[in-house]
DNA sequence: CCAATTCTGGAACGAATAGTCAATAACGGA
DNA sequence: TCCGTTATTGACTATTCGTTCCAGAATTGG
């Protein structure tokens, strides 16, 4: 039987978004250790301890911040009855949030698909919010809000890219104004 | 008057293209003075001679490099007689380059707006390659390939967001199949 | 030829980096 | 209460970082 030793004084998952934030402002490369360890309130050791190193603390925030994100996508996906309300709710989350540095499109600027280990955790998010966001493309095309010819999963990456393409604007000091109008012409191209 | 003394032995330009490669492929942060040296070919001494130091070098290489990529873009713009033949050429070369890594959307990705040193060298870029593409979308206007409702500055600002979207998307692993989706997509949002 | 100037390559610098060690503290089970 | 185990803390290590110094080589004007 395992022994119960001491417990940790700190919340894994509120240091990791602490984390989250470093890597998001700066990279991985631009992150060092000590602004991470100052950020999320800790000792070296314990960071060390709880997350391996320095590469498996950035992927497992990057796996956390891509389930939040992901699981907010699919919320304001399904935030409206009608499916083109809520296609239109996720970009308008998305609008709002462009002032803030995205970790997962910068873990892709960072590194592509070049670390197997980092792609492993990109895939599965990819591939749940493509599957949610090609459901409700289906619906719109019901409903009679998308043209029936798309193909859903091909809108549903278009959508992908074009969140991409808001965060980017928006990361290069892209106003309100043209980011709401990024989201109205990618929701043209649906129409 | 002024003596002339030993001349440089390598092409600046030729330098800096690979320190390009460098910066595309690692960022600046994951980019270091040993691999630059190595790639460029020449000794550090002369690198930190030619070019000041790595920041100086980074904003020199994203300069050439958007200059190049801005050029191409504005040819392709005009490659073919009809404004929306032009558009469709300039996301087909964005499609056919997306496997390598832009420096542009990894400068704004891991920099955002902070540097006003980086943001003056993309900002003209921009100005001049939205000028231009919006110069290119009333033309297709009034050859009724583009509805005429729309603003092209705002198209503008729509296709250079896709752009990113695309090559961040290849830079994630979409094979090109999915690329040209994107692009036709995007495409589909000016009708 | 000389003098002046700049380039080149390598060694060297201090600072910062990621990661570790050893000592101490805190807990659960016996 | 004492033990085994783990967390914490801060000093520590070895390496790598960007940058500079130095001595020699190359080139041109005088």
């Amino acid at each position: 039987m395992r022994l119960m030793a001491r417990p940790r004084e700190f919340d894994a998952d509120a240091t990791l978004d602490s984390a989250i934030g470093v890597f998001r402002e700066h990279g991985f490369e631009g992150a060092s250790a000590q602004m991470l360890v100052d950020a999320m309130g800790i000792g070296r050791q314990s960071l060390y301890g709880a997350f391996g190193d320095k590469w498996q603390l950035y992927r497992s925030a990057v796996r956390r911040y891509a389930m939040g994100e992901c699981a907010a996508h699919i919320e304001a996906l399904r935030s409206a009855p009608r499916a083109m309300d809520g296609i239109a709710a996720m970009l308008r989350r998305v609008v709002e949030t462009a002032d803030q540095p995205c970790l997962g499109v910068g873990s892709i600027c960072e590194f592509g698909a070049a670390r197997p280990d980092l792609a492993e955790v990109h895939a599965p998010m990819g591939r749940t919010l493509r599957g949610a966001i090609a459901n409700r493309i289906g619906d719109a095309q019901r409903e009679g809000d998308a043209a029936p010819a798309l193909d859903p999963e091909a809108v549903a990456e278009f959508l992908m890219a074009n969140i991409a393409g808001i965060r980017i604007a928006g990361r290069g000091g892209a106003d309100r104004a043209a980011l709401d109008g990024l989201a109205a012409m990618a929701l043209r191209a649906l129409r």
